[in-house]
DNA sequence: CTGTTCTGTTCGGTGAAACCGTACAATCGG
DNA sequence: CCGATTGTACGGTTTCACCGAACAGAACAG
């Protein structure tokens, strides 16, 4: 393979025409110049120069090479130009993972004004659930995570940066017309007779639903577990069953009623990152846009917390 | 700059995927190769690799360098095949310089027929009368020079290399129904009335003509002094006129007659070329078929030397 | 839970290379 | 002929690439 140097040497020869000039150019002694060239020969096993008189002339095959050479460092001056640009600039690809709730209300909305605002930012939203997006933080399918620290199954090392982002109410879906409805908030205990509507087995929010009707003194008999909140949300609005559910669920163009419950439950809505990361013009463009929410039903800052404290502060 | 090397490390990274695969392919240790991965990310001042779990996963920067590089070696590659191309192939630019009578019954029909046979040879034809010829063949204007070992005035070093082409007849060339066109040879002492058209001052033809009129005893009286073959051809032509010229720039088409001396007078033609060039394909081309003139009204390889011989054999 | 075996990295040491300064040969100009 | 300038050859020094061993973390089998 071809030596970089060896070729930047041969490259100024072409342009300056004698050794010495490319020596004072390159910084180097005319000894110097004048080994690298002949090791750039018997790398090559052509003849590259031609001593004629008291100096040096190409041949044509150092003519060919010289300029073959020039090229190619042209290219890796651009790769290297491109590279920086890559920290620098707002650009390239970064995979969001985020889980179901938050994506038309958080990601849709982020992501469309990261479109207008940073064109050449390539923003690839994925859906993941809180107990799926950190391993997939971590083994790189995703750079950037929304998710939530309340989840309990998992520890965020060292390697992870937290960057909290408010937090989402846990409101009670009712059918528009529920004898509920009249209420501002609404007692779980109220709910022991309703049919329920509730994620699939083992995810999040159906744990959670299952331990705050436990917690209110009932087993909730469930009649759908659906992993696709939009469904979900139509099985409440046709009047089949009431649901527990993220407000950040409930888009306005359901016919749904949200209240909140008596005894407010919040689940902490956290941005995760691989530590690192945020050195990356195109992360950090990300970042910012989620926090900057302006249509989104405020999260408020306070909350109470379901699971326990991340092992990390957010640093 | 960057450095291939270590491209090449990072390349072979982004397909292999481990170190230890890299370092093997490489025929390195597995030590190296991550120093080596560390130096590019200190020139580079970007991370490349993201250490995950116990092994190794390029960041978007990585993978962009990756990527690059490889395109940047496959160019080295590329230049490099290119390169032995250039001399195993008989492609690229050679310049042939020849005297002018040579030019269209050796020259031009060899080019042609180079045309044919090696289409990406291009082939670059220098009238060049033997006084210039030698220092442009040193002097690299010119790569192959077609001239005379018979001249004088110059000295064939060591660094060039002789290739006996024939020899080329000096004739009387006549007007047609000239008195003197009756007999086969002609002793030039018959000339000594007529009216001369010779090359221009100090050309070699010209100091040839002046030289042998005087060994025949009598001074030229020159009507023309034109460095254009064609044109003294004509002069002769129209009857104005009578010259020596050697056979070669005398071309079927002029209506004239030509006529051997009685004590014939030959000049050695010889190709010389800068000796190394002939490793190149493409010069050896040009010579072959310099050699190979069908056509050619023969050139016999016996002489009569005109000048002193040449300081070097043609070894 | 524990040892085993992968992973990549760190460390001290070694040989090769890149490099310099000097000396030298050749060339060109005056 | 002399001085200026060219490229090269030769010794010595510094830097770099490399290795092998030791190490630390992670996956995995028992």
């Amino acid at each position: 393979m071809l030596h970089s140097g060896r070729l930047r040497l041969l490259s100024l020869l072409e342009t300056l025409g004698t050794v010495r000039a490319v020596a004072e150019t390159a910084h180097l002694s005319a000894s110097t110049v004048s080994q690298q060239l002949a090791v750039l020969e018997t790398e090559t096993r052509c003849r590259l120069l031609e001593r004629t008189g008291r100096r040096v002339r190409l041949t044509p095959a150092g003519l060919l090479l010289a300029r073959r050479g020039r090229e190619i460092l042209d290219q890796m001056a651009e790769a290297e130009a491109e590279l920086h640009a890559l920290n620098d600039e707002p650009i390239g690809l970064v995979r969001l993972g985020v889980f179901q709730s938050a994506i038309y209300t958080l990601a849709v909305p982020a992501a469309t004004r990261l479109a207008t605002t940073h064109p050449r930012l390539h923003l690839e939203l994925i859906e993941l659930e809180p107990h799926e997006s950190g391993p997939a933080l971590r083994s790189g399918e995703a750079d950037i995570i929304v998710t939530t620290t309340d989840y309990t199954g998992l520890s965020w090392g060292a390697d992870l940066e937290l960057i909290p982002l408010g937090s989402d109410q846990i409101v009670l879906v009712l059918p528009p017309g529920h004898p509920l409805a009249c209420r501002t908030t609404v007692s779980l205990a109220a709910c022991k007779d309703e049919i329920w509507a509730c994620d699939r087995p083992q995810s999040y929010m159906a744990e959670l639903t299952v331990r705050l009707c436990r917690e209110s003194g009932f087993e909730p008999r469930v009649a759908c577990r659906f992993g696709n909140y939009l469904m979900l949300l139509r099985h409440v609005e046709a009047g089949r069953s009431i649901a527990l559910l993220p407000a950040l669920a409930v888009t306005p163009e359901h016919a749904v009623v949200t209240r909140g419950l008596s005894t407010p439950v919040h689940r902490n809505v956290t941005i995760v990152v691989r530590r690192g990361t945020t050195q990356r013009a195109a992360v950090n463009a990300v970042v910012a846009a989620l926090r900057d929410h302006p249509e989104l039903p405020a999260l408020s800052t306070s909350h109470h917390r379901l699971g326990r404290e991340p092992t990390e502060p957010p640093r």
